[in-house]
DNA sequence: TGTACATCAGTGAACGCGCGTTCACTGATGTAC
DNA sequence: TGTACATCAGTGAACGCGCGTTCACTGATGTAC
């Protein structure tokens, strides 16, 4: 019933036109709502207008479809990132432009997290590592990957001496899971159900944290 | 094929005896492999040797059936940790013994996650709040589950003056955070792949870190 | 100590579900001559 | 400028899958008298 409001009218062309991008936006927009389990080849395909089996044309399988929406993902929070940290970074120098760049990159990891929960679990909850590809599909602007924006503000942090070089390997890791952590319970766990101002309170603390105890 | 290998001998009385015992343990040897997508009603009557009806007769449907695993894992976490406190904390006193009972938590929760991915899904990938809810079920020896062994943990932490009463509330969501993100980046993240002895250098410089941060 | 019968735990058969995927096909398009 | 034909993108029909769940049933058990 409501996914007949989806079904778009019949298309004039006998071709598409670009079928490629059509199944890839219906993809993205079932993420959105639903996450991973609900990019469905099927459903895709009645969005777009197409018969099911026409999607074997531009993806080798379901499977397909999902990585290139996960990159897509990957690519919205890159450049989410990317826009936080210039507005944070706006009329800053030195030191305290490194300190911004990493905050900036928390905060939009964990804005991501919280408005756009499908496709947040779509880039974290499905396998594939996004640190070794570094495929530009998945990256924002710069070019770069979500982990490697974070990877350059710790760099960065090194180069202000706000970070002590023989600390500096691994740190990434240990930044993102603070962050990561926290994503996933606000989303899935127990923390649901905590007034948006209580987690918000939550973020800066944890923010905080890892400036500090890094 | 390999499921045969778990089919029971045909039962020699009409009853069962514990059927009820029998699915949830076969609930859990399936989460313990697959994780809570793996826990299916049809097989968890096929191994106990049974029709697959006959689990309505215990659980009101499959969800239910979860929901039972989930607590059995959750029940195994907080053993775990008490387990692991036990063994920090001796021969400790005071400051120490505070120090050591979040340590404690925190690497029974890393230890956990590593060495039974799969209950560690279960737990916390299934929707269900582990602190609202205080069921025994959930619980180890002392009666705490998990999430309330850590603010018992936080609560010494004041007791002992390391911890600053103002910085009390909110704590464990913070410190649960940085734990948890780490569980799950290494478990079906971009740290599947990391050596194992660099995983473990990481789990002790984020305990650290939230010892020092929090 | 024996029988009648309510109660409960399991059986047997069948459903609908929507999915991913394969097959042999046809309609449209563009390039070579 | 027009036609022949290879190529590509979409169609139509069908599959097997294993699942959760419902129905009407029968076998075993234990309690009342």
């Amino acid at each position: 019933m409501m996914d007949a409001m989806y079904q778009l009218p019949p298309r004039r062309t006998y071709h598409h036109g670009d079928l490629r991008q059509a199944l890839l936006d219906a993809g993205i927009a079932l993420a959105r709502v639903g996450g991973p389990e609900a990019v469905v080849l099927r459903e895709a395909t009645r969005r777009a207008g197409v018969v099911p089996n026409a999607a074997y044309r531009h993806f080798a399988n379901r499977q397909a479809l999902l990585q290139a929406v996960r990159a897509a993902a990957l690519a919205a929070l890159a450049t989410a990132m990317e826009k936080e940290r210039a507005r944070q970074r706006r009329g800053k120098h030195g030191v305290d432009a490194a300190r911004a760049s990493l905050r900036a990159i928390g905060t939009a990891y964990l804005r991501f997290a919280r408005t756009e929960p499908g496709l947040f679990r779509t880039a974290f909850g499905v396998p594939g590592d996004p640190e070794t590809t570094a495929h530009p599909a998945m990256a924002g602007k710069s070019g770069l990957n979500p982990f490697q924006l974070l990877s350059t503000a710790l760099d960065e942090l090194v180069q202000a001496d706000l970070l002590p070089k023989k600390r500096r390997p691994d740190a990434e890791y240990v930044a993102w899971s603070a962050v990561h952590g926290l994503a996933m319970l606000v989303l899935e766990g127990p923390l649901r159900r905590l007034p948006r101002t209580q987690i918000r309170g939550i973020e800066q603390r944890l923010l905080a944290m890892v400036e500090k105890g890094l």
